[in-house]
DNA sequence: GAGTAATGAATGAATGGTCATTCATTATGG
DNA sequence: CCATAATGAATGACCATTCATTCATTACTC
């Protein structure tokens, strides 16, 4: 196995485990057990199991990112551009439960709420600030949107998205292409003045 | 301290470790030394910590549950009903930020996720099934609101004020009554038809 | 090119710390 | 004075991290 290999291999552990079990249920022996690894070797790649975790979400955001931006045209109009996103986003989740799954842990650990307030403090703008924040920027000058700050549109567009994810990922309800569209449409509505 | 004062100084210092500081970063010696009593004495009154964190949840749902019914009227019309069970939601959990995070360790949790298993399978319809349940229920049938399965419906309500709660509450957006009242109205706009 | 030395990646047992839980002992109050 | 409540030191389990050692590969020398 290739240096590069092994540093994959521990990520995908860790992201398996952590998906499943949360973060106090995958420890560092498991971790290098599943990555085929001795648990010393983890230390070789990451300076401390704080690090390995930081990491892997931030390599998940970027893969989201790029996923999201392709097919992605800025000349449709909004309605369209944000139906693309937001059921983009979706089907993203649902394609890739442990993703998801390792997402949610993130967001909901100290880790998670240190991380974001950095960044809303860094730049004062939320998340993923690239694509989505030129829409709704762009969508409240040409009043198309609702004229409210940009944090809750970020809220009132992911917010739903977010659970729904969560609930199919959990098995209480079964998404199909139809059911996506109608909820992309659905955060629509409550965006669109 | 009365036998009862005891148990309610336990279930203080667990909500409000927990909610600082996360299920892990709360440990027994901790809750114990804020609610002064003895490490052992927890387990005159819970049997063991898994218990503790469960009863708390179930005691924050029920209150919860009574304060929206509280100015709740089954003759307003739908609209009205919605803004008021989704804006009392938003107020609620603004008012409480210890029990919103708390609420929010949960669901995040092991344990979280086997309770609600239990419970969509309990009576198969999602959660606080009492009053919404009946009011999307019934706003489906009489066609106001989108035909979609009740869970996405939850989901478009509540996954939105969630989102913005966490918001205010990490200090990134100042809500005011305003904006309370415009963010419930947007996400009624996602439901309606 | 064979033999030897140097390198540094990988290992995993050992360490020190933390935690939930127990229980022998002590305090309390009726 | 007895029953019951409370105590908190002790226990055993678990975990992240360390580090002396092993091992495979590379570089060097003749």
């Amino acid at each position: 196995m290739s240096k590069e290999d092994k540093r994959e291999a521990i990520l995908q552990a860790t992201l398996e485990l952590v998906a499943e079990h949360g973060f106090h249920d995958a420890p560092c022996s498991l971790i290098a057990e599943r990555a085929g690894v001795a648990a010393g070797t983890i230390y070789r790649y990451f300076e401390n199991k704080n690090e390995l975790i930081v990491v892997l979400y931030r390599e998940l955001e970027t893969k989201i990112n790029a996923t999201l931006l392709t097919g992605y045209t800025l000349e449709a109009p909004f309605r369209e551009r944000f139906v693309h996103l937001v059921s983009g986003l979706l089907q993203y989740f649902i394609a890739s439960p442990l993703e998801f799954k390792y997402i949610e842990q993130f967001h909901h650990s100290p880790y998670g709420v240190a991380f974001r307030r950095d960044k809303m403090l860094g730049q004062d703008e939320p998340e993923g600030c690239n694509i989505y924040c030129e829409l709704f920027k762009q969508g409240v000058t040409q009043q198309v949107i609702k004229d409210l700050p940009l944090v809750l549109l970020f809220d009132l567009a992911f917010g739903p998205i977010i659970s729904v994810a969560r609930n199919h990922i959990l098995g209480f309800i079964q998404l199909d292409a139809t059911l996506i569209q109608q909820i992309a449409e659905a955060c629509w509505d409550s965006l669109k003045r």
